[in-house]
DNA sequence: TAGATTGTTAATCGATTAACAATC
DNA sequence: TAGATTGTTAATCGATTAACAATC
């Protein structure tokens, strides 16, 4: 599986392979070309088989991909066959979300722990995890082999709490607090900044609203 | 303010500037160049002046950016000066995280209504706002002026939702739900798709871990 | 004025699309 | 075999970076 030097770009698109040809495979869909599947998803032939070819032939001359075969694929890609430990930190109702999304066990993450600074919030079980005090965390992170932090906490705490995070030997954050965490290059960081999606939509309101005289 | 054909990377950029530049603000930072501004945010400066170049000159050769003009400034283009009324469709953690994200509100987005099907949580108040059942949905749309529709529903029930939002003349989704919606073009969508995000980080992992043997 | 820094043009780099030979 | 469709090379397009004249 050769990957150095793939482009954020193509990364970015994996996963949305990933959940066309899920859906495609619970609809009994056995094979499909690159061409009707551009045509699903709204984007090139070419660029499907581009993105493609950065991992391998997957396909056949004249036949096409088999869906479940290249789903299985992109799946080893992005690292979904194997599993990983998760904590979450801040269990606010963002937190608690998080916690409660059935399908990211199924993708292989593993929850082992929630954390919070509230007391009133000490105990309460979620997908069987009781929610810990922060004075637990470290003891945790050292003891489970945790891999990913899910930071759902303000972003006044969020540099305080990576740190911790870091000295810890966290592999990846998984950043939902409306900052950039400026950490170790080795620690990977996938940010998730609401704020930022929501002023996008903003932006192409106002824009749409120009267009059309209702401003 | 000259708006056509921006490109999406630009837009994209442009909360970040924004979070950068309220940052400083509230550090009392009053002008910076491009060069320093490069330097916090790991960027290259080049691409801070041809960003803001798109929308005007907001500097001034041998001074700098004044920090709080150009923040208003993207403000503006961001349409974070106008005021939108917004409804939250799906009531569980997700939508009830939304709702209690108080930056919104000093954003210009106003929660105006927040709908679930469950009967349980009938009444009960979040931000002053109590959740309603989905047969009030429609009323609200048409009567209270709604620009955005937040959508924190299963995917199972989001092209149906959908349709009755753009039945009702909404123009903005921002969408949680995990699936595409293919909705007429003047309807704008921002989609949030956390599970793509979490895979992301899964494959640099993966990546990481390979690169360093453990695995 | 001299120094600093922008706005903007030109050069480079990378990503997307088109085209087609290879091959199932 | 003929038809279909991939894998891959080449062409195009767009985005980023570099450079520098304009100007505060």
């Amino acid at each position: 599986m050769e990957s150095r030097g793939i482009s954020k770009a193509v990364i970015g698109r994996l996963p949305r392979y990933y959940r066309y040809l899920g859906e495609l495979n619970e609809a009994g869909v056995e094979r499909i070309s690159s061409s009707d599947l551009s045509k699903k998803m709204h984007v090139t032939a070419s660029q499907i088989r581009q993105d493609l070819n950065n991992f391998g032939g997957f396909g056949q001359q004249g036949y096409g991909y088999n869906v479940k075969y290249l789903r299985t694929e992109i799946g080893k890609i992005l690292g979904l066959d194997q599993s990983h430990n998760m904590v979450i930190i801040g269990a606010g109702n963002l937190g608690q979300a998080l916690a409660n999304y059935a399908s990211f066990a199924r993708n292989g993450f593993i929850l082992k722990g929630i954390f919070d600074v509230n007391p009133e919030l000490k105990g309460k079980v979620i997908r069987d995890i009781p929610i810990r005090m922060m004075d637990e965390l470290e003891t945790v992170l050292q003891e489970e082999n945790i891999d990913i932090a899910a930071l759902t906490i303000p972003k006044t705490k969020a540099v305080e709490v990576s740190d911790i995070l870091v000295r810890n030997g966290i592999k990846a954050i998984w950043n939902f607090a409306h900052t950039d965490l400026n950490l170790p290059k080795d620690v990977i960081v996938e940010s998730v900044h609401l704020s930022d999606s929501l002023m996008k939509l903003s932006y192409n309101i106002t824009r749409y609203k120009e267009e059309h005289g209702e401003d």
